[in-house]
DNA sequence: CTAATATGGATACTAGTAGTATCCAAAAGA
DNA sequence: TCTTTTGGATACTACTAGTATCCATATTAG
């Protein structure tokens, strides 16, 4: 299909999908002239990627293209790709500020209590220390009952996130699930706590007031 | 205290603090003069408050302003305004696009099995159904297993969250515990399941390969 | 008490992001 | 053949989150 097609299918306007070419988050089609190229199914749902990661998942075009460019290299073993993909969507959905010593000690205790092997120095660790720290400098501190209870409702959620990515077999199918499992994902878990929070709450005043 | 020190306590730029100042997200201090005011601490409580959502929560000024100044509304009754704030969190974090009819369904049909008891028409309901076409727009829907699955570990995080709100007794200091509780909240889950895949993800090949 | 400095507030300017709009030579179609 | 349409390059725009400047008051050092 040409442009016009991709632009029409996707709903995305011809000007958008050139900016996206541009900023190459979406490869370009096959050239079939000096000035003329062609698009295929690929591109439309690649289109789609692109929207979903940033309007439902909240990442910026910068952030898109890196993940991409790790989902379309080329490399070997897919669990290590894998690893790689998980960690680089954590750096680029958002910048913390810097961690207090103790909160970086609290996050690698948790860490080793919960046995979650991660290796030497993942960010994933010191932005726990620095999520932790936020919080304390607000004054409102986390304590270890919330942390614990935190922990151990991610568990079931991650192993619910591989059995997600586990449920298909070609590789560049897996790191794709991986994507859009753990940026989707956030969103999905962020809206279903709402939902929970209402009805814990619904709950807990239902005994002595009224249930909103 | 003045300006200046506000700034250097805070490690916040005077000119950023005039323009939080012109945006709403922190209160005029106390005149002293014609052109002269006084702040306090709860500025420079609220400054690092302001820092928290914008920095690790993602927040727009435009997002923090309309929850501050539902956590600063004088109203009455404080698990009715705990819910209103819960709900005023969401819509400002981000927009998604439309959802499918059938998305819907399954969202209320959700709610209703896990006796979430949301009122008639609540936000949160409809940003489901539109994560949940999010999902399957990129090929990749999410199934009843683990829809459920993210259910039953958001009941257990939503307890959590209750007992963090209520583990204080204060009027606004429950609604701040609300919106910290919510929005660090979720980068705080974020990065732990972040951590909890590395784990759950090395345990599992750990069987056959070696655990990266 | 006066002169130098600092302050609060208003207005103007800037860098970065996510697009839009315009232009043009090379295809494609009537 | 002649009119559209297309892909690509360049330029422009709206919005966000600050920065910078200005100036009439205050404050403070001498």
């Amino acid at each position: 299909m040409r442009m016009a097609e991709l632009s029409e299918r996707s709903g995305i306007p011809v000007p958008t999908i050139k900016y996206y070419l541009r900023e190459g988050v979406l490869p370009r089609g096959e050239r079939t002239g000096r000035s003329q190229a062609r698009y295929g199914v690929e591109h439309l749902r690649r289109l789609r990627l692109v929207r979903a990661l940033t309007d439902v998942g909240g990442l910026s075009i910068a952030a898109v293209r890196e993940i991409l460019a790790s989902v379309d290299s080329p490399e070997p073993t897919a669990h290590e790709l894998l690893g790689r993909t998980l960690e680089d969507v954590t750096p680029l959905t958002r910048r913390f500020g810097d961690a207090d010593e103790s909160d970086a000690e609290r996050a690698a205790e948790l860490v080793g209590r919960r046995a979650w092997c991660v290796p030497n120095e993942q960010r994933a660790l010191t932005d726990l220390a620095e999520v932790l720290s936020a919080f304390r400098r607000v004054g409102h501190p986390v304590d270890e009952a919330m942390l614990d209870g935190y922990a151990a409702a991610v568990e079931r959620i991650a192993r619910v996130d591989l059995d997600f990515v586990g449920g298909v077999t070609e590789t560049d199918e897996i790191l794709e699930r991986a994507v859009v499992g753990t940026v989707l994902g956030d969103a999905l878990l962020a809206v279903l706590r709402r939902l929970a929070q209402t009805g814990e709450s619904a709950r807990r005043s239902g005994a002595s007031a009224d249930g909103r």
